[in-house]
DNA sequence: AACGTTTCTGGGAACGTTTCCAGGACCACC
DNA sequence: GGTGGTCCTGGAAACGTTCCCAGAAACGTT
């Protein structure tokens, strides 16, 4: 079942048929009728495949994301794919897995699919020139974050919140609420992930506190995710360690440690307070309902296409930071 | 950047540099590591398109998912993904949207991708003979239900739980705690959605256990999502309507009722208790920890991959149910 | 020494589209 | 009746692969 067929059966040539399934103008009225009907009655569909070959210059850009299964990024990506069809390109999505590399993956996405531009959906945050040099398309990070000033490159553009200062908005809440002793849960930092740049923004809030970091309140979770944050925030509830406040640094986690803390015998807000950078959906539902900085998430993926369309028509590469909002739940309570 | 740059810079010819990137034993030593250096030194990597367009055997399945961003589906989907490559295929994932059919969607995809089988997951579930006509290639159907009983074609494959069955467990095992007054909150079952089996299991234990049933108990949702779910419970629990105990058909309408039923001072589950079915993994982490029957996710994805295999290897579609393991949390109470 | 066999390589057709180019038909105008 | 234009249509090249087929080289085997 191919364009030919569809000739054959409508007494057209293939390039009349091609010209009808382009919506190109030069066709005659019944001539088109013909083929659309030909179309149907064969319940014929053009092959991508072909059809992507022959554009060479395809107007896709694609999307390379790590953990499509964070709930975080879910309205990222939709609000992305909305943002790319209205501007008159089509998506292609890459999910990568843990152990591999977003660049080697981008690098292999655009050239097996000849894409005009990319985004690369969270990860690591630090690279150099030389890393993104075998990526010869424009590319955007999105929901990545430099350590701000010191890896501003040009080779792309990156929209994301501040993580560093917005972790330190959220901590400044909390020593404004009162709280001096805060724990930290976090994934291990080691690999330079985003929990590096939260970390460093507690310990900036500390600091403008006058308060002592103490090694004592930082939880640190191996895998990021609810299974491991939930143990770890037991085992330091139970520990009898003194704090009466929480910063995690993803909402899940913030979930997983309410529970733990529940289980543990600590009640939310009164024995402790609980804050968290990102605002996912599901946080609206705990009981109490999470105190957050909010990420404007179909934000960030609008102006994440936004950038890369202008880059794509001749623009600068730029760096922007969007900002959080802090939705006042029920987990912070005031004290001293 | 082709095949045919590569060929020149290694100073083989076309056909060669195929079989290098092939892994086709007839060629040379000294050539191969050639051919691989060449690879390397350009950044090359083939064209997707121009391969599958030839390969016209493609090896891929496809899954068409409607609303990926149910947190239900990332398991089955993973599941999914594992077993497709384990069994040396490649998988092809087509989201679509409310509005879309999902047949029409289906068909599309297998002819512009050339797919050897399908996957459906979630949706509906009354498919007759002639709704699926126009998809020339065997697909399972997963996560879906028919009426059992009714229609179980041998057009498709399908692997689901009973939905009506379960559900009936499900409101028996609140009956035989002792509630009279069970009430259910469900989407509208208007379009045949999976609300309508749930609904009618309901409605089976209910006899069984000699309740009638009353329409006042019925708490009906317009969208399917956790706002529209917490909206409706909340307003039922503030009308003053007598109930102990709440059958929600979703683990998110379970968490968003909870959250409701909270908010308007009702306590879980000294005051009313809850139980849904699905089981993902969020119902884990509220409190107290969601009572549910779980569906078997991973499973669900294994043997969806499993049917379609089976049948791309010439046998019969088949119509496989699998169960359900309740899972006790702490928000159903036994009463009376 | 002639002949098969194996091992390697290159040429070129095919996959199903889009699109450029050319040309036929029709019309209007001087 | 030629000229120029518009409208419509078909032929054929091109996109970047894979793979069949043919053939060259090297090596036994009779």
């Amino acid at each position: 079942m191919t364009i030919r067929d569809v000739a054959a059966y409508s007494g057209v040539s293939v390039s009349t048929v091609s010209r009808v399934l382009n919506d190109h103008p030069d066709v005659s009225k019944d001539v088109r009728e013909r083929v659309l009907n030909a179309v149907k009655d064969l319940h014929y569909v053009p092959n991508t495949s072909a059809r992507d070959l022959v554009k060479t210059a395809g107007d896709s850009i694609g999307v390379v994301v790590r953990g499509a299964e964070n709930p975080f990024f879910a309205p990222v990506l939709s609000a992305i794919e909305q943002a790319v069809e209205d501007a008159g390109y089509t998506l292609s999505i890459r999910q990568i897995k843990a152990g591999e590399d977003e660049l080697a993956a981008a690098a292999r996405l655009s050239r097996a699919k000849k894409l005009k531009g990319l985004i690369l959906l969270g990860g690591r945050f630090d690279y150099t020139k030389e890393d993104v040099a075998p990526i010869d398309i424009p590319f955007v990070c999105c929901t990545f974050t430099n350590d701000f000033g010191t890896v501003e490159s040009d080779a792309y553009s990156s929209v994301s919140i501040d993580d560093r200062e917005e972790a330190r908005r959220a901590v400044r809440y909390l020593t404004e609420c009162g709280h001096r002793r805060i724990a930290i849960l976090m994934d291990s930092a080691s690999d330079r992930s985003i929990s590096e740049l939260r970390y460093k923004g507690y310990l900036d809030a500390l600091a403008e506190a006058g308060i002592e970091p103490d090694p004592d309140l930082l939880i640190e979770s191996v895998e990021f995710n609810m299974a491991g944050a939930y143990e770890k925030a037991g085992r330091f509830a139970a520990s009898g360690k003194q704090f009466t406040a929480l910063f995690a640094i993803a909402d899940t986690f913030a979930i997983a440690a309410m529970k733990a803390f529940h289980d543990k015998g600590l009640r939310i807000p009164e024995d402790c307070s609980v804050l968290s950078i990102d605002g996912i959906n599901m946080s609206l539902y705990t009981i109490p309902t999470l105190t957050a900085l909010v990420q404007p998430k179909e934000e960030l993926g609008r102006e994440a296409v936004k950038i890369l369309t202008d880059v794509l028509a001749g623009g600068a590469h730029r760096h922007v930071r969007l900002q959080t909002a802090l939705r006042e739940g029920g987990t912070v309570r005031k004290i001293g």
